[in-house]
DNA sequence: TTGCCTGCAAACTCTTTGCATTTCC
DNA sequence: GGAAATGCAAAGAGTTTGCAGGCAA
């Protein structure tokens, strides 16, 4: 199933509309494959032409999350960021503090290791995030 | 060492100055036995008696930060939370999102395989950060 | 004395909200 | 037609900054 369709159930299902502008930015999540944050989207929408308020954005961005569709991640300087989510499996983040780079990952071990954790402690998780910053390969080739 | 005196070293060593206000905060931090943000840490100081602005509350907090006797932790509902830094070792946390509960631990486990994570990318860990969101003993307890 | 620090208030950034209007079903 | 969605602009929260005066070294 296409994320398209998903979201038109998702919305009925709520009695929701799906709307040009919700069309919209479900094209621009699209095209942006990878992070994003709600700035960067409006700008790109505005790019290709679209012309929405960025309290649409703002206020739709939530809607894509409850669906599936995308979900946050960490915030970076005080902007929330997202990715997409649909059809992907979970995975964590090393992020370059030289140049910015986000590099995905994915270890069973370590998810295995942390719902030990849990376990220890009686804790049932919902989601979790991990984030490595240090020096990217590149970065750490050219010094300090 | 205590962390005053790491702290003075800190000041003298980058030519700046141990204040009344930079005392009293580090007492507040040290008081504060745990997390805390920075409207919390100026209210608890109001508290006491200290009368801080918030601006040199926030433009304090970076220079325990650098100083390592403070670190930032993951942020809540947009605030900048941290924590204790000072002869702790590193953990991590599980976050009650029923009752904001946080529990702390640590797993030499998960550091070690999150380096080899690290070393398979050719990359140079600087921090991480591990965030466990769900439902602490107590809240599981009680339904959903 | 020479800067660094501070308080105050205004500015800033990201995000949310109220309200009148438009769009979807 | 009626509920839901949108744009606009203004409000909010948390945080930062400019400036004039105050303190540490």
């Amino acid at each position: 199933m296409e994320p398209v369709d998903h979201f038109r159930g998702f919305l009925k299902k709520n009695g929701l509309a799906f709307t040009s502008a919700r069309a919209a930015i479900l094209k621009g999540i699209v095209a942006s494959r990878g992070h994003f944050d709600a700035d960067a989207l409006h700008e790109q929408l505005k790019r290709v032409g679209e012309s929405l308020s960025c309290a649409t954005v703002y206020r739709t961005l939530p809607l894509f999350v409850q669906s599936g569709i995308i979900k946050e991640t960490l915030r970076s300087k005080g902007r929330a960021r997202y990715e997409p989510a649909w059809g992907l499996e979970h995975h964590d983040h090393l992020e370059c503090v030289a140049c910015g780079r986000i590099i995905e990952f994915r270890d069973d071990e370590l998810e295995r290791l942390q719902d030990k954790v849990c376990q220890r402690h009686s804790f049932r998780p919902v989601e979790h995030r991990l984030g490595i910053r240090g020096y990217c390969s590149e970065c750490g080739k050219k010094g300090t």
